[in-house]
Parts: structure tokens; sequence; C-alpha cells
DNA sequence: CTGATTTGGTAAATCGTGTTACCACTCTTT
DNA sequence: AAAGAGTGGTAACACGATTTACCAAATCAG
């Protein structure tokens, strides 16, 4: 409630003196009485900036916006909790969206976006609201970084290590003396499902195993689809005995698909999924996985707002920690 | 980029005009003629309004916070999914904290509540960061909502029906039979944590049997103090032939620890959780849960929040849709 | 023709900061 | 004594929107 003005007209100064004082302007010269004074009153008055002035005086809001498919998914909650830290470490706050709210009528987050209300924006999956809220942002020049979904517009695009984690996965198969191996992938014709895909296609390749299309299904990255997907999959192919499962919660409800199928894991099919998260440890079988760096994505993102880098066509990949192998349950040795 | 002075200008009109055109003020007369003008330029400027200018003007941000204290828990995503649909609906913006991230050093988050620029806070779980947190906004009289935690300060208090849900729980284990029934509780002290106790004892009381402290375990409400917690609870009740876990996450937890216990789950104990979530679904056996309304106490939160009721001392429970069981595989027919 | 009312607006004062440019005064130096 | 170099600040103008109070011209009643 008190203000600058207050504080100034308390110490007998100017309120350019506090001002400058409290941003800890270096070429401010004051006594050193005159300094313990204004700050008591500081202290006294309990003051603190009026953070709308603030903002308008600045242009600078120190909001960060992170919009994200559903929070729900253990996944991009992740993702989310990444962000979050990321931006208490840069002095930021995080407003969260999820894409539900976004799509249709009048929203407060999209109009912040539509008003350059905030500093940065980082888009997690593809959708209308996703959308929406990028031809906002790209109308105010909004910083804006794309996670995993590349778009045409001026942004930075972050993704993980799509390619090389597949290739891992399928490569554990392979060790564990796997031949005829399927692919349960994500939502086809984006960018990462393409390159996970692709890690599959070509470690059967190196190996001079064949990978193909009948071997592939093209699911999603939730429960349901998961499940649904894998029947599909042991449909088209019912030989194969190991399973990369792209997304891992969609590999949850995979193992809950193969349950409806009485296929036995790993007795009968082998399952790796591509992801982690503590549940992945109590599903039963508890399922393997290769764990990707997600929160260190959400945390990229927030930096890469942060700082001043020109996020213009910039293209990241964060490969550290690097993928690895979190072995549980659902692999094991080929019969036979 | 475009400000109200340019539109102004461009229109030939004053800025008084534009502005209370804009915002629908009704005591405005204005020509048909210039409301047309003026609408075609704020159309081909593609004028926003600046929203610090607008927040600074009217005391007034149109953002909520919502402090949780880990998104990555299934439950509390649920909270903050519910949160922020709510807050879509009221045309505000959702800004997200963790506790881990508020607990210590300068956050800008905490920072904004310190300075009233929220229009509401709603704390969910105790801990350092949401004292923290609700001392600045008691300094500056922001609105405040607590989920399922008490405290002394003047904001509402919004529960849910604690008592009632693990009332019906344990009655759902009696109806199959079991008289020994333990309770694997929440971290002690809380609130929340007692009612779900008393409905415990209560309904054992009302059926005339026992239910002696041996057969209580305070443990806490991730898949960790689960696991460790019903080690103890069989350690200390060997007897007992269902539990009432009164956090579905760590029933996840306890099922995992029954299992290390090689305890088959239903068939020598049965497992039922107070909440619910997808996943509960696809562990093995699939959790019996009495669900509670979650996403509704989030939404209720912020519906509180942009209200105008007094907050001092007012409390809810979230009774609607009333709690119910969602039958799976972890509880059985007692037997003999 | 005069007074009242309606029409269609405007001028100016906030809201609370941050910052540039400038200034009065004292002390030193030569 | 005059010039120069610190010392310790201040005045005033943005930043962009909202809102109150006021007003000139046009219309209308009688």
């Amino acid at each position: 409630m008190a203000t600058l003005k207050e504080v100034a007209k308390a110490a007998g100064v100017s309120t350019a003196v506090v001002s400058r004082l409290l941003s800890g302007d270096k070429t401010l010269r004051v006594g050193a009485a005159t300094r313990e004074r204004i700050l008591r009153i500081v202290e006294a008055l309990d003051y603190t900036p009026n953070v709308a002035a603030q903002s308008l005086r600045l242009a600078r809001s120190r909001l960060i916006a992170l919009i994200v498919h559903n929070v729900s998914n253990p996944v991009y909650a992740e993702i989310v909790s990444g962000a979050e830290a990321a931006a208490a470490g840069r002095d930021s706050a995080l407003l969260l969206g999820e894409a539900a709210s976004l799509e249709t009528g009048s929203n407060r987050l999209i109009d912040l976006i539509g008003a350059g209300a905030i500093d940065g924006l980082v888009l997690q999956g593809a959708g209308a609201a996703t959308d929406r809220a990028l031809a906002k942002a790209v109308r105010k020049r909004v910083r804006t970084v794309m996670l995993q979904v590349e778009t045409d517009a001026d942004g930075a695009l972050i993704s993980l290590p799509d390619q090389d984690a597949a290739a891992i996965a399928t490569d554990h198969l392979l060790a564990l003396g796997h031949e005829r191996i399927g692919c349960l992938a994500t939502a086809p014709g984006l960018r990462f499902s393409l390159a996970r895909v692709a890690g599959w296609r070509s470690e059967m390749a190196r190996h001079g195993l064949e990978a193909p299309d009948s071997r592939l299904v093209w699911a999603g990255s939730d429960l349901a689809l998961g499940r649904g997907g894998v029947k599909r999959l042991i449909d088209q192919a019912p030989e194969i005995t190991g399973i990369v499962v792209c997304n891992a919660v969609a590999a949850i409800g995979a193992l809950a698909g193969l349950g409806d199928l009485e296929i036995d894991v790993p007795g009968e099919v082998s399952v790796i999924a591509l992801h982690d998260f503590p549940l992945a440890d109590y599903v039963t079988p508890a399922l393997t996985t290769v764990r990707m760096p997600l929160a260190e994505m959400g945390a990229a993102a927030v930096n890469l707002i942060c700082g001043d880098a020109d996020l213009a066509k910039h293209h990241v990949t964060i490969d550290r920690p690097a993928p690895r192998i979190i072995l549980r349950r659902s692999t094991a040795r080929a019969r036979g």
C-alpha cells in the first residue's frame, strides 16, 4: 500500500533517490546517513514496488507462459515441473495453460499473449490451442519456444534425442535376442514421432533386420490410445516378440491391452517405452523405459527465453543427461 | 504496439472516446459514423490495450496464483487442472508455483504475492513454501483460499468430505466381510488426515468393531511413504485383512510394499484408497478407490476468489459430486 | 426569440515507477 | 582567486490506460 512517493516524502528526499537506491543504481551518490534513513523507512512502511507500474515502465513483466496439453499426463507434468523450477531460478513466474481451456472462447492467457504482456511463451504439443497462442505471439513478437513440434513461425524449437532414444530402446530388445520387433508410435506426422520411428527403423536396419510397416502402429500419448493401439499392432503382426512404445503413458495402456489379449509380458512379448516417470515402476510388470530429460527440456525452454539469444529458427536438442535405460521387468530374453 | 493515443489520433478523436467505446461505457454518446471509424482503425492497427497500464489503473490483474506441493503427483495435478479451467472461465490466468521452488531464496511468485499484484492465492498443502506465501498474502490482504489445510490466517478453507469418504471406503470393506481393517493415513496432524482417520474409526465403531491404534499408521501422500508405511502397518498388525489407504498415490506404493512382503492383494489383504486418477486402473491389481471431487475443489477455490464473498473464516466442503466407489480389483470378499 | 435539453464529444487528473539531464555546493589544485 | 573535480542529490518527463467533470453546438419546446 505504501508508494514510492510516500517513502520519499517520509525520508525527505525525492522519489528518484529511493528508486535508484532500491534498484541498485551504481551511478547514484548518496550519503551514508540518508541511505540508512531511506532503508529504515522502506522497512517501516513495508514498501514494495507496484508491479504493474514497474512492468509498464520497464516493458517487461517477468512472466512466462507455458501451454501444455494436459497437466495430468505425468510426462507433461514433468515438463511443467522443470519449467517452473527454471522460471523460479530466473526470477520469473510461470503462467500455466491447458489446451482444453484455450481452444475456444475468450481467454485471459491468450489475451496476455496477444497484448505482449508476457516475456515469453513455451508451447508443448500441437493443436488448436497452441496454434491460437502462436498466432497471437507472432503478432506481438513474443519470444516463443516450441517443444518437440516445429512450426514455420519464428521461434526456437527444442527437441529431445528422439531418434537416439528409440535406437537405444530397440537395441535393448535386440540385445535380448528379439528379432521381430514392433513399434507403437505416437501421433503421426509430428517431427518427434517420425524421429522415434526412424530410430527404431535404423537400428533394425543396422542389424540387418526388417522393420516393415505392418509392425508399426501410430497411436498417441495417452492410456486409451496405447491400449487400443497395441491391439491393432498385435492384430497386424502377431509374430512380434518385442515392442518399442514411443511414449511411456501409452505403454502403460499397452500393458493393459496386452493383458486384455492374455499375452504375457515379458514372457511372450517384451515392452520397452520412451520416457520415464515414477509410476512406471509400480505397474505390473514394472515398465522398462528409456529416460529422457523432460524436466531439463522445460527448464531449457525457460532459460532460452530469459537469455538473449535470437530465437528465430534456433534449434536445440537436449542431450544431457543422455537417454538411458531404466531396467525393470517388462523386458526379458527372447525365448528359443 | 499500437497505443490508445495512436488510435485516437488516427480516428481524429480523444483517447477518452476510444477507451470508453472499447470498454462498453453505456453513458458514452457517440455518433454511428465515428463509432464505425474508430472500430475500423482499432482493427487496422491491431490495437490491444496494454495490460500493465490497465492493471496499474484498475488495481486489478486478473491473475490467480496456485501453489501446489508437486505437479507430478496426479492427485495434485487434478487440482491444478480444475483450477486452470475455472480460471479460464473467469477470464483470469493461473500462475503456478511448486513448493520446492518457493521455500527458499528470492522468488518472483512470492514477490508478486507480496506486492499484492495478484487477485487471489490458492494454497494446497502445508510447509515452508505455503507459510511463506501466506505471510506475504496476509500483509497485502490478498484474497486467499486454502485447500484442505487450515491456518489461523483470514482466508477461506475448502475441504473435501474426508470423513464421509473414509467411512464409505471402510464400509465397502465391511460389506465384503472384513472385520480386522487397518488404516494407512496421510501426514499426521492435518485436519483432513484426522478427518479421514475419524471416518475409519467411526465406521468401525458403528459396526461394533475395534479400530485400535496398532492398526493405524501415519504415512503420507507419495509412493515411497505408502510403500514403507504399509510394511510398518503389517508389522504392527499382521492380522488385518483389509486396509483403507487415505491417499491413492500412497496406495499404489502400498500395493508395491505388499508385493515386497509377498502378500497377495486382494487374496490375503484387500486395499481401498481415497482419491482416484486414471493410472489407478492400470496398476495390478487395479486399485479400488473412492473418488473425490478434486478438480471441483480447485475450481471452487478460483470461483471463490473471483466472487465477492467475504473469505475470512469462510469454510466450504465440496460435496458435489459426492464421493463414490470406483470398484476395481484390489478388494475382494474376506475369506472364511 | 429564449431557455432547456440532448448530442457528441474533450481536457485533464490520476495510477506508481524509472530515468535522463541537470544543478548547487564544497573541496582541491595551481 | 579561478578553474576543475567531486558530492549529493532534484525536477520533470515518460510509460498507457481510465474516468470524472465539463462543454460547445445543435435541437427543441413554447
